[in-house]
DNA sequence: AGGTTGCATAGAAGAACGTCAATGCAAGCC
DNA sequence: GGCTTGCATTGACGTTCTTCTATGCAACCT
């Protein structure tokens, strides 16, 4: 009942706020498109280094400061900042010699909206 | 400083309630755990398996509704429902002969709680 | 200008993933 | 019992991902 009155409100309406994954079956397209966020957050190495990024007092980071952090070559690091970029997760900016990251927290927000469940989003906790 | 405070606090402590990925640096466990869950949601097919699941209103999906919905094969649809159970985001039952899916919220609403970041962690909405 | 350092890009190798056809197995039906 | 149906499992194949070494480029330092 309270359902059907959602669907009504029309699929543009759900998707340009909050539509959970429960609110209604999602169309390929829409799918596609989460599933690149997703998949971006998929893999320890990428999680760390958005956790490094996120959980910076100024918000930014040097990459100087995360390549050793990790058990990795450079260059592997640098590919996976690049896929936390292109995914919308993060942005950088290069100031003289060093380059910066940052979280761009909206993509988080959206797929942490996106995952809540219907009883879970009436606690504000 | 406040920073400094919240470490004291000890990993447990976060990791037990709503520690996000911006409350402190991800050890490599944790990462790895949270990175299985992410892959999990990274494929459409799987995103949309588990929407068409979690949007139903009894709750519960029978995998013959499931199959149809796509243009894939019938073990592809099975291996993609299996992922999705390994990764602790549905359960089933076999019921006489067919089987039925249901979601699992509390995995949902863990990585819902992980990703908020802090500014949008105190609007309810 | 020449050398050094910080980071990105290119290309290659091995592992992991998504998909399918074929098969297996349990449950219902004759 | 034998047949059919619903779903899972197996094994194979092509694609994508993760990682590396080698290289390129920009910025600093003599």
């Amino acid at each position: 009942m309270s359902k059907q009155e959602l669907e009504v409100l029309g699929q543009e309406a759900a998707d340009a706020c909050c539509a959970g994954l429960a609110s209604a079956p999602l169309d390929d397209d829409r799918a596609t498109e989460l599933a690149k966020l997703f998949k971006a957050l998929g893999d320890p190495v990428r999680l760390r280094l958005l956790s490094m990024i996120a959980s910076r007092d100024g918000g930014e980071v040097c990459v100087c400061e995360l390549t050793p952090a990790f058990e990795l070559s450079q260059p592997t690091i640098s590919h996976h900042l690049k896929l936390l970029r292109q995914a919308g997760l993060i942005d950088c900016e290069r100031r003289g010699t060093w380059v910066y990251y940052w979280v761009l927290p909206d993509t988080l927000d959206r797929l942490a909206q996106f995952l809540r469940t219907p009883q879970s989003a009436g606690a504000p906790a």
